[in-house]
DNA sequence: CCAATATATAACCATTTTTTTACCGATAAA
DNA sequence: TTTATCGGTAAAAAAATGGTTATATATTGG
């Protein structure tokens, strides 16, 4: 593979999800945003202290960190600085127990990019969260297309035809994978590898196995077919 | 004058602001619009391109909007659409800089409300915000409807096909906040948390109990589904 | 054309999610 | 006090999804 593929598969990589990442230590909470965040379609990994924190937000790749003040280990502020100072601009959201800290944090101004206080509603955090990517322009709200079909990336719907297809979430996953990266070829282990988080190889079917299931939803009865088979290699959508 | 009426006059001409929204580029009529309609009493925001003025049609509420037609990043016809689709229903004024757009504006029909050809007389806006304002108020429906289903927000009772069912009130609190966002994936926890007051985790099932009483009341029988299931995300209510 | 290999498809089962039913306690009405 | 209604819990039933496996079909090189 030359590099330039390689940094294209990145590149698409990381903006297909749009990843957070929450720091916090009170696993309910942790959880519960996690459900909620995943209720709208992002993708969520959670820390329960300071130090894992700062390892995930530092090996991977996140859109956004929601990042709790009081932590076992590393408080939100030394985490928050540390990954500053190692380069890390992934923009923070932070989750404040007390309204005492507000004025702190609003003084501090070390680099977090907004606040919320605890008790917070989860629409609220919704909405920052969405303010907060925005404003980096990271957006998951533009519909995708390839020939006559129509992605919906907010209902994970597809239309063809004027009619609606419902896809589940692996479906999905494929579909929207390789149209992103449409008229490329694309190798099962990469499609593998992007929709399971499997770094290894697997000997199953699965791909070719959904492969049919959207080729019945969005190619039967249609002249064009977008689903192409690459023997020896894997799959591609093609769009001229 | 009594008290009360005193007050009453108070209430209407002070304490119930109208708020109106002006998207404008050109920051001399802007300010010029927004400085006469405060000194006719409206309380007015002013935006000085597209993005900023959907930013704050959608975050604020407002009773009227003011919308040039020609604007940086995102133009009149297009943030008004965006706006439509996001179910914000707030009357538009449209100012055209050219007599050739008229038409256009008639014939799309995109749910413009008026429109004003540039240049205007101040005194031919006022009127024309009055009757807009007028209208709405006058016009404005306590009933929320979505398809053929109607719902009376004064009796708490819902209508479709004629007959009338009544409805307990967390099954009308759930269908009211699933109508007044009809079109929209609403999550479990999103509706969880308008209908109760909890900001955490609830591992319980109620939401889907109550979507499975008002399926039995209201789309039992029915051709049209109304409410529809998101699998693993919630539910929405349909109406194209 | 045949054998070897790759892909497509259908059937199937385990797991997860949703729907439905039954029931319980609190509160209001009779 | 008894009865009915409502809000909610819990668990059974049903449906959807994810994935495995087996078999059929297609493609390629020799």
């Amino acid at each position: 593979m030359r590099m330039g593929e390689f940094l294209t598969l990145l590149f698409f990589y990381n903006f297909t999800f749009v990843r957070i990442l929450v720091v916090e230590d009170e696993k309910k909470v942790a959880s519960f945003i996690k459900k909620g965040l995943e209720e709208e379609y992002y993708s969520v990994d959670t820390a329960f202290d300071g130090k894992e924190g700062f390892r995930l937000a530092l090996n991977e790749e996140y859109d956004l960190i929601i990042l709790d003040v009081m932590l076992p280990y590393k408080d939100g502020f030394t985490l928050l600085k540390e990954l500053r100072s190692n380069n890390v601009q992934t923009p923070v959201l932070f989750l404040t127990a007390k309204n005492s800290l507000t004025d702190k944090i609003e003084g501090l101004n070390i680099g977090a990019d907004d606040y919320l206080t605890k008790p917070f509603s989860f629409e609220e955090l919704v909405a920052r969260t969405r303010a907060l990517l925005r404003r980096i322009s990271v957006s998951k709200s533009t519909d995708l297309k390839a020939g006559d079909l129509i992605l919906d990336t907010q209902s994970h719907k597809v239309i063809r035809n004027d009619n609606e297809i419902t896809l589940t979430p692996k479906e999905y996953a494929i579909l929207e994978y390789l149209i992103r990266n449409k008229n490329k070829i694309i190798s099962r282990t990469i499609l593998t590898e992007h929709v399971y988080d499997y770094h290894f190889d697997t000997d199953t079917n699965v791909i070719d196995v959904y492969i049919n299931k959207l080729r019945n939803k969005i190619d039967k009865g249609f002249e064009k077919q977008l689903l192409n088979t690459v023997r020896g290699i894997g799959y591609m959508i093609k769009d001229e």
